[in-house]
DNA sequence: GAAAAAAATTGAACTAGTTCAACTCTTTGT
DNA sequence: ACAAAGAGTTGAACTAGTTCAATTTTTTTC
């Protein structure tokens, strides 16, 4: 049932099977309605997520509306709001489903309880956070550096099945730009 | 000697005496001229480094010449390349001294041995990633949702002591604009 | 301490992206 | 199946930020 999720934890670090079992056993199967959040902004995030099937977006509000899109998580990708999660103050972020869909999540307290327990799950994290953070950095380079049309491709081209399941303000709100102005580009 | 990197530990996680005491002794001591290289893009990373004193520019230079800020590394700060060091390619940074600077460094393969000899390592750099993984999201939040202005004063106001140290053209580097526009904000 | 190099300033013309408003097309809820 | 809400399109006027080129100021180097 959670073999997508043992396969993605191999994929940064070399659990043994019975750290796989133990580690896993932990996660429970949540569904989500299209529309509906597994966190919202002023809530304290108690649990993390691995998506099975479905996509969320994780975006904020600020005070004058604006809406900025984070990332999309489909799945094969983990959902977490490091800040709130690790201080327990409210969150910032809004995790909401773009349609219905299945998610692995684990409460905080089996999660502090793995960290001491099994010492790998260290490693995993360790791991994860360090290839994301590389990954930030990039795009942070990108916004710099490319127009909203080549990154507007580049997302196209880098995420496919992403692209086809969210709307263009959703898109907007990724690259940082109006959707009337995506709505110029898609024209040219 | 190395007291201000057993702060900087435990500001993140709590370790024992000894834990620090074996931790640090990996470390040693390098001095950078001003203008001397750490890390040039197209090396292999294969040291970590802590500023105790001077400051570090972090950039990428892509193919068209433009010139990119990552961030700065004053006293306290962590000077570290995850993406190279981690899969031994060549780096796409450059981290140059902009003043003379001491930075204590530790090796890759001292490293890798301590995350396997002493567990608590592990758990410093997963929460000091996880930390740095929300400050890089909430600076990309940023960049689109503030004007230039706003990022420029809110730099000043949030590292002045950084800001001292740069010039112009290194400021606008960072917050993504040009160096003439960082004049014209200036002016007003 | 002079010469050279780099940094900063300024202006004019330009462009990428925004804002606002009106309209159409699609989806959603009942 | 209908009404209402939301998503997408288009255009016109605007603005934040760029580009290029000339000039001045500051820093570096020998």
């Amino acid at each position: 049932m959670n073999e997508l999720l043992k396969q993605n934890i191999n994929k940064h670090v070399q659990f043994s099977a019975s750290e796989l079992e133990e580690f896993c056993k932990y996660f429970q199967l949540k569904t989500f309605k299209k529309k509906e959040h597994l966190l919202k902004q002023g809530d304290v995030c108690k649990f993390e997520g691995f998506v099975l099937n479905g996509c969320f977006r994780i975006f904020t509000l600020d005070q004058k509306g604006s809406d900025n899109t984070l990332y999309f998580a489909a799945r094969d990708w983990w959902l977490m709001d490091n800040d709130s999660f690790m201080h327990q103050n409210p969150s910032h972020l809004n995790m909401q489903a773009l349609e219905d869909s299945e998610v692995l999540m684990i409460s905080r307290t089996d999660k502090l309880m793995l960290y001491e327990k099994l010492p790998i799950v260290e490693k995993l994290f360790r791991v994860m956070s360090q290839k994301a953070l590389v990954a930030w950095q990039r795009r942070l380079i990108r916004n710099h550096c490319e127009t909203a049309k080549e990154r507007y491709q580049n997302f196209l081209s880098t995420y496919p099945s992403i692209a086809s399941k969210i709307t263009d303000k959703q898109m907007a709100s990724y690259l940082g730009i109006t959707h009337e102005f995506l709505s110029k580009i898609k024209k040219q």
